[in-house]
DNA sequence: AATGAATGAGTGTTCATTCAT
DNA sequence: AATGAATGAACACTCATTCAT
């Protein structure tokens, strides 16, 4: 961050401009795709509220699918972090997990961007994710740190043997996902307001408990 | 303007063309909207696919909106009806909840139209089926008859009591519904074929472990 | 009007009908023609209004253009008659032009569909009323019948002489003509109801004041 | 986004293009709409006589309908800002007003496309110019200007008092316009050409004695 | 005589993207 | 680095008219 000493002052200023229009640029995007999917975003809405010249965009990502790309990278790479830093294995296994179910629960439910990126993503067959190199590392490490914790309780006798950790943790993202994704087909099928404060914290203990009947011995 | 002045048996000939011209459309339709969601899927290819003049298609169904509804409302009152097939009343409460999940998992993979469908839906904040009476009504029956069984296995000291039907179900679609429709990126984050027919084979059994768990006494 | 000498029963059923359905086409159309011009009225509506097929609209009239024609010639033939029945030519010249006036401003105030359609077939530079013949016969006689009551007030000492009829005849149709066809930007231009009852009386007045000036010796 | 910024006389270059396309939108659509009326102008035909592109039309004015109003309020605008320029008030009454009427034909002479327009706005019930508010500041000073020559005529014995500006206003408008929007239904009406040069000096000459005798004390 | 299904050419409008400065 | 004008292909939707019965 010492920009200073290997570029002149002008290039600078210049510098710390560019990378100012693109935070605005990712993070107009990241509202727009997330409210409309890829094919609703309207890159004429994303440079307005980015107060940002169209060119621009173009110039830093490319095209509309590129600036997706980026904009899905990055929010898996958030999610990616933000599990980590959860510390799982410090923990006891039980707790190590429940925290986990919380944790996924409560990501989604303040980034929900996250949620219809993915969406948007699978409709369009996953071509943009096959191309970021990226996701694919920090998906292995996000794995193991499961089969860890489930290790960890089996050696401690309170999970049982044989759980296939990516079985797990697709179920214990399903059962969030699910729910937060489909709340308003749901709130009409089920006739309940899904997303009022009461129903939200039963379902997280709903699932809890799902993931620890699942696994325990 | 009567339904029966529309589709008699007597008067095939003037009849028959149009309702065929209709079923036709409708089935572009939901080939259309589901491989490209609601704002992707365009009129044009939906006609052609139809073999049908694009004037038809205003004809029949006024909008492009007004087709995507009765096509979503199609696809909900088909796996409303086939469950009630299901005939679920009259097998034990462990068999009939294990065949819920089965039959569940099992409509997603033959109609994944209905996965996306519903995707887009909520993308767009369920607003066609908000209008939908007759969704409503076939939901309820829905949810009455997941409630039976739990309470028949309550009855029979197989089943766990309180567990509230809802959650249930949404839990039992979850764990079905996230798996298909995340089935491309979730390939890639977990590096395997998710849809290869053993990986299939495989989440059907654990979903069914994870529900029969959740429910046992 | 004694079909039925001439026709067997069952044709004369027929005719009935269809007599029937080609005057309520011909209202129908007169009704959208006047409201929204050639160009923006609706076939499917005139259809809708006349409670008629549209293939019967085509088998009777030809095409939209040709009941355009039809509905035009009925007009100028309305009023052309109805001009007629005035009898004019038994009332003092002063009265029987007074009256002239009168009639024009009314037959306007109750046909507005008159002015409409022929604003519409001014726009299309009457190219459907040069093939009218029977247009022209009862115009003749309706210039010729203001010529009679000009040349019965010069002889009275009451009109001054040398007064072109036909510059006459077109004032008296423009003063009440453009008042009524301008109404809407009229009443904002000058910031008053013009077709208040008031204004209208006032108007007539004014015209009949500026028809008797023109014209008095 | 002021006024200044977007015609300076400086910065010519970006902004000449800007203006320029503006400029030549605007006289393509003036003429189509004068020609076809708003519901038979096509927004394609328009951009192809501007030679311009289809999407600058809608970037610059945003519907057809909002192009047809800019276009209708520059009409007015013109027609009014030469009245302004008549300088009326520099004449004798008499003088004045014969200059009014001879300048309003000959205005609607060389301008016919204000007369269709005008039209055309009244089949929509002036919707429209209700939304203009400097027509209405416009058209005020007009009406004033008018009521000026009558009370300068009235005060020197010429004309008679008790006139009404406005009724005024229309009926000379009338005496022009009614002859002129007309012109193609009333040739055949009164079998003779109303466009030939002798036959519109002689309507001239009429008109400007019919205001003459209409105020004449 | 009457019907309603069907059509192709168009209608206003919108889009992601590029050009000139 | 940044801008705003410009584009052509596509978009949902509509029209007067004809066909099959």
């Amino acid at each position: 961050m010492t920009a200073e000493a290997k570029t002149p002052q002008r290039t600078k200023h210049r510098t710390r401009d560019a990378e100012a229009t693109k935070a605005r640029i990712l993070k107009a995007a990241l509202n727009e795709f997330s409210r409309n999917g890829l094919g609703g975003a309207r890159v004429d809405v994303i440079a307005e509220k980015a107060d940002a010249n169209k060119r621009m965009l173009y110039h830093y990502f490319g095209s509309k699918e590129e600036l997706f790309q980026t904009v899905l990278e990055n929010a898996y790479i958030d999610i990616r972090d933000a599990e980590q830093k959860l510390d799982l294995d410090h923990l006891p296994p039980k707790e190590a997990l429940e925290r986990l179910v919380r944790f996924t629960w409560e990501y989604y439910l303040k980034h929900p961007e996250f949620i219809t990126l993915v969406n948007s993503e699978n409709l369009h067959r996953a071509k943009h994710l096959k191309k970021s190199e990226i996701v694919k590392i920090y998906s292995r490490r996000f794995v193991s740190m499961v089969d860890t914790i489930l290790q960890r309780g089996v050696a401690s006798g309170e999970f049982r043997p044989g759980i296939d950790p990516v079985q797990l943790n697709i179920t214990i993202a399903a059962i969030g996902y699910y729910y937060l994704t489909n709340r308003f087909t749901g709130s009409i099928i089920f006739e309940r307001d899904l997303m009022a404060k009461e129903a939200l914290e039963e379902r997280l203990r709903f699932n809890i408990d799902t993931i620890l009947r699942l696994v325990s011995a």
